[in-house]
DNA sequence: GTATATTTGTAGCTAATGCTAATTTTTTTA
DNA sequence: TAAAAAAATTAGCATTAGCTACAAATATAC
């Protein structure tokens, strides 16, 4: 009995070194995409957006949640005055948009390949921030395709 | 023309909640998964993993490098002494082992779904940190299933 | 064997994410 | 409307990840 073929699988540094890259940039952004897609779900649901309802959805202290704000209106994405509802400015309606939208593609991509919908769900929200554009196509040719479905 | 239906899709707050604290979980080791997978490479390649090669395998500087391995070090992952290679710990052994076999099916699964491999590769070192045991099981029935081999 | 080049380490900085404790403001209730 | 409850802010702490600039050690070349 041979040990296992072992298959060589030599990647040149530099590709290597582009993927972490690109991984540490997306967290560079995700967390932003995560908040203002739950404060636009707020806004919608609620009229308003308020730091303790952000806070339980993301599952931190409400705390982080008002430091993060000021860091989000500093890049304007909302707006804020002291004690009042958060709002998004036309740039955060748009990332908001854009990240929701992911968000559902990667979650009926996971459910179609027989992922159970809590797991989809949890799941989706770490993935949806390291999906190229390229991929985010196969996803949702996958979704559309109707070969793949249940048999 | 009436607008878009949009989807009544409210989750309850504390389930999401678990998404985005999973991700911060994941967020906590993917790091550690990563220059452990890197270090293993480099001893089965060279029999010895330094510094300035972990550096351009992850893209960044060796400063980087020496600080995050000293923490590894703290936390059983490796061993060290100054000016010499970096070693796994059994503990190390094991993470990078899992770590890899879970990069490579992760791979094998955007490949196989279509993905081009550049993108597969990129994706793949975010991705993986963020795949549940279930979902990780989906992929590699999807790797196996004949069916779904490109046609 | 010395000089040079490469590699590794250290010091010190910035920025981000998270927390607890204490304070202030707003809202609700009595 | 005054007291109590809830919500938001501020201050201050710890940890991590990254960087540049500089110093020390090791490896290579002559
Ligand atoms: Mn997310
Ligand atoms: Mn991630
Ligand atoms: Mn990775
Ligand atoms: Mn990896």
């Amino acid at each position: 009995m041979s040990k296992k073929p072992k298959v060589k699988r030599v990647v040149k540094p530099e590709l290597q070194a582009k993927g972490h890259m690109r991984t540490r940039a997306a967290h560079a952004t995700e967390l932003a995409e995560d908040y203002v897609e739950v404060i636009s779900d707020l806004l919608d649901e609620h009229g308003e957006a308020r730091v303790s309802d952000i806070a339980a959805r993301i599952g931190v202290t409400h705390v982080t949640v008002t430091k993060k704000v000021s860091l989000l209106a500093r890049d304007g994405l909302v707006t804020t005055k002291p004690y009042r509802s958060i709002f998004l400015t036309d740039l955060g309606r748009e990332v908001a948009r854009r990240s929701r939208e992911r968000h559902q593609i990667v979650v009926d991509f996971l459910v179609k390949l027989g992922v159970p919908k809590d797991a989809a769900h949890t799941d989706a929200e770490g993935i949806e921030h390291h999906v190229s554009s390229v991929t985010l196509e196969a996803f949702k040719r996958f979704v559309k395709d109707e070969v793949n479905g249940a048999s």
